[in-house]
DNA sequence: CGAAAAAATGGTAGCGCTACCTTTTGGGCG
DNA sequence: CGCCCAAAAGGTAGCGCTACCATTTTTTCG
């Protein structure tokens, strides 16, 4: 009786190989590869696993594989709608193979991505999901020695560290001033909080559409750093009025900024879209119901989270995708809010 | 030169240990405790692991030890906003620690829960933190035998599976109609989608609010299992007044759907509050900044998720908390929309 | 029917780390 | 100056599983 150390207590493949008459090596199989035993072995394993309650030890599969079953998730926030649509995606699709998800918060902060990247290293995922594609050099360097599939969503660029799924921002901005244009506004504001690189490429995308129409001007620009609320925009849009009363039409990084235009319209009786036309971006459920209902830009954000996670899997089967890169567009939704001048 | 097995090819505890000459147990000790370790032989072990850029093997750590620094989390779902604050505060609180947190999502089925649960008896984690108190029989017997601190968060009740953090459903809700009675409302609705367990809490404290003063009527219950959006607080209003045209309040299990009735009200031209008081849930940013400005119910919800968080840390170095059940109440927050009939 | 091929099963030896115990070192003190 | 005790460091032996091969059994087919 002189046990050097204290077994866990839990019951382990050896019993349940000793319960089911076979070797330790067999029941193994039976739970990775279970059509790899006979019909006999695998009902009798089967039912000794059963009879035991046998949990197979992760780790212990983890060290003597040299492979885990986890992608890693690296996103900016948690609070933020948006993600919050781009995780259900890859929940879901996370449900139908057999990986689970290990979530990171970088909190907007490429170093504390760098950080966090160190922190998945140790535990060898399966693959890799990063938000954007502004990683810091360090960060690229670890990724890739990783040496998993690794797939950047939200956006896309030029240089994927593998696979990318997104859209150009930059476009689906230039694409809603462009709109705003062609309906007769010229005096176009632009309204920003959380100023991420995603958001840096929408403002990037507003400036040229209004240099392309000879209708630039920076005053009309107000942004900040700090987080997006709904409140906020009211802020925003008092801060924008302030500096030039005469804009005609706002454009707003995101939908819950757009909402907090459009309180800050009523509660100032400013009539929408006469007086002010609004657009946001993201198109959340609420834009289309909001009275007047308000123009967006739509994404697909949850498909963006689900194609990221099939990608991912399928380059671990060893199916890496023809195309490493995917857009996914966006849509231009267009409603009230941004209705033509004088109509 | 006949190796049986590949290695990682990741640098080792022991390449770490050699380099800085000393045995790899003292190599080990210094990640886990440096302060047992000479400074001198301190320094050396840091270099050293600089110098090769040695990452520990979490699953190898593991399976030594026989725990991990994990904390698990299992939430109904990741679109509603609620949890995302919730969230936030564990990820908040786990960074000052040094836990790292898996989450997984429920989607409202305690079916889905029970399986989680025994995915996560897999990883053996150091703590756990599920959401409500309603969970099967078989959940809570596999939460028994993972033998690690569990916190219940979002609503606290009788009988805690070890601690507890949340507020009484109820209560709130009683106390947000018991609102409305004095302002002197008296047909007063009951809006409710995506009917989870702490919804129909509130629905009872609704209930029994009415039934003291003998207000209640069943006909103006509108509820739906279907998730919540803006939209639907439309559809249900809209469906209330087909019932029972004469309401003049209304009280949404959430702010969304409290938005949703708002704008329904505004395409109406029903006047808020003065044909219509409105009463949400959860007093999202938006509630304070809508025009008129919407009445709800505050919950602390990011203290929730950090205080889940210290309390199983803390019980997992062995300080359990005095008090296993913490009630972190709630407050009406009384705006616009609900002012007194005729003020 | 027997040899070859394929399928099923088993034995051995780690994966990289830490628990447990033993040994060495350092320094305070009679 | 040696003794004792605490602090620091090391040796050994697994944690529970699977990779890698070897072996046995079954199937195929000339």
């Amino acid at each position: 009786m002189e046990r050097k150390r204290a077994k866990s207590g839990e019951i382990r493949l050896t019993e349940v190989a000793k319960l089911a008459g076979v070797s330790p090596i067999t029941a193994s199989r039976f739970f990775r590869n279970p059509q790899a035993l006979s019909l006999s072995k695998r009902e009798r394993v089967a039912s000794a696993a059963k009879e035991l309650g046998y949990v197979p030890n992760l780790a212990a599969r983890a060290l003597a594989s040299q492979r885990t079953e986890v992608i890693g998730v690296l996103i900016p926030s948690l609070t933020n709608n948006v993600f919050s649509d781009v995780l259900r995606g890859i929940y879901d699709a996370s449900e139908g193979s057999r990986y689970s998800i290990q979530l990171a918060n970088t909190r907007y902060s490429i170093l504390q991505e760098e950080k966090l990247l160190r922190l998945f290293q140790a535990q060898k995922p399966a693959g890799l999901i990063v938000t954007g594609i502004d990683q810091t050099a360090e960060s690229r360097s670890v990724m890739e020695a990783m040496n998993c599939p690794i797939a950047q969503i939200m956006e896309i660029g030029p240089d994927p560290v593998d696979m990318m799924v997104g859209f150009s921002h930059y476009d689906a901005a230039f694409a809603a001033v462009s709109h705003l244009i062609a309906q007769g506004f010229r005096r176009i504001g632009f309204l920003g909080a959380q100023m991420d690189p995603r958001v840096q490429r929408r403002l990037q995308g507003y400036r040229d559409a209004m240099k392309a129409a000879s209708l630039f001007d920076p005053r009309t620009i107000v942004t900040t750093p700090i987080p997006t609320t709904v409140t906020l925009g009211g802020t925003l849009l008092a801060d924008l009025l302030s500096r030039t009363p005469d804009v005609e039409a706002v454009i707003c990084v995101n939908d819950d900024l757009a909402l907090g235009v459009l309180f800050e319209c009523q509660r100032r009786h400013i009539s929408v879209p006469d007086d002010m036309a609004i657009v946001g971006f993201n198109d959340l459920d609420f834009m289309a119901s909001a009275v007047p209902s308000l123009t967006s830009v739509r994404t697909n954000r949850y498909e963006m989270g689900r194609r990221a996670v099939t990608m991912v899997t399928a380059a671990i089967d060893g199916n890496c995708p023809p195309e490493p890169v995917v857009d996914l567009g966006f849509e231009l939704m267009i409603r009230q809010s941004s209705s033509a001048r004088g109509v």
